[in-house]
DNA sequence: GACAGGCTACCTACTAGTTGGTAGGTTCGA
DNA sequence: TCGAACCTACCAACTAGTAGGTAGCCTGTC
């Protein structure tokens, strides 16, 4: 059992580390089989075609990220400071690692060609990271630590958007620090 | 002449409707050929490789981006106006067509995959888009028409990022009108 | 304790279809 | 008669996926 989780976790995690460059078509089964030394043949084993490979990927993510912002949610009490650490997380992502990446807002560009359960996966991502950053800003709002423009909803929205946006901008300088000097000046503005 | 410009843009206009779906490798010469009606080699006499193709299918994208920009500012004489005909523009966009897309914010993304030559084009309608925003932002806090909350360099860049985020949103949600309910506040954020 | 049966993980060997790209020939208008 | 546009006929490499076999481990039974 344990053979067989750290193979397919390996499979995973190298799946990321290469869909995170290009999204879903960037990548093949022989990439996998190069980087984690097994054949192709194998990795149907673990994941019997590349879209459960790939859903089992995003689903994965989705855990992690729930469980940090949930982690966030407890050590953070002050909205805006959990605004600031979920920023902060990205912005040294971008600083440590070349090719960082949201895959989800990655795949998002290419849910028209994308199998349809992964596409639903992205999708609940999206709805997820919208509901929890809602949550911070209606109680930023009531707790006067933070001035909305409009409702919480669409304050949130616009926050993911400008997240994500930042990230695409970071990709197309090919400059890491572009993401946190786009988002930083978001944090200053919604500031009470 | 007419015959080989047309058919080159028969190419590069089928080719632009295929790689808004799904980036670069989400697309074949034999996709192109089945909707052209022409042989694959023959699309390689137009476009010797894949990267030729793509690389003065941006290049055409940006020139007309560059066209519309500069139209707008000569038509459109009031800066907040002019962001907002771009917005209305890409809305427009969103609501007409199915699977509408910034094709260099789809690109941007998967830059880490792309054929350099591609990726250099990417990265330069980035400049060019935030250097026109800037000059918007410029004049717009001049004359007291918007008002900035960082540097016009720095709003304008998280304008563009949240436009950027505000598509793979409404991608993601497969709405069509998220785009400009994500956008729309933007505009009554900023107006002085 | 031996041993059969079943299961997991992995292999080799293979498939059909697709990928971007080439070689060389034909057609046709200037 | 030259060249642009297009063709057929290739190619090697790669794509996801399958068939069938093997080695090793666990488990129940005699």
């Amino acid at each position: 059992m344990n053979t067989q989780s750290s193979r397919a976790d390996d499979i995973l995690h190298c799946a990321r580390s290469l869909i995170v460059r290009g999204g879903y078509n960037s990548f093949s089964y022989a990439d996998i089989s190069k980087v984690v030394g097994i054949r192709t043949a194998s990795i149907h084993h673990h994941f019997p075609s590349k879209s459960d490979l790939v859903r089992a990927l995003v689903a994965q993510y989705r855990r992690e990220a729930a469980d940090g912002l949930a982690q966030l949610k407890l050590s953070v009490p002050d909205p805006l400071d959990q605004l600031r650490a979920y920023l902060g997380y990205w912005e040294r992502c971008f600083a440590d690692m070349a090719d960082s990446f949201c895959i989800c807002a990655l795949l998002a560009g290419e849910i028209p060609v994308l199998p349809e359960d992964v596409a639903m996966e992205v999708r609940a991502h999206f709805r997820r990271l919208a509901d929890w950053l809602t949550e911070v800003f209606e109680r930023g709002a009531a707790q006067g630590r933070l001035r909305l423009s409009g409702t919480a909803r669409a304050d949130a929205e616009m926050f993911m958007a400008t997240t994500h946006g930042a990230m695409l901008s970071a990709r197309a300088y090919g400059d890491a620090t572009a993401f946190g000097a786009i988002t930083r000046p978001l944090l200053e503005r919604i500031a009470a």
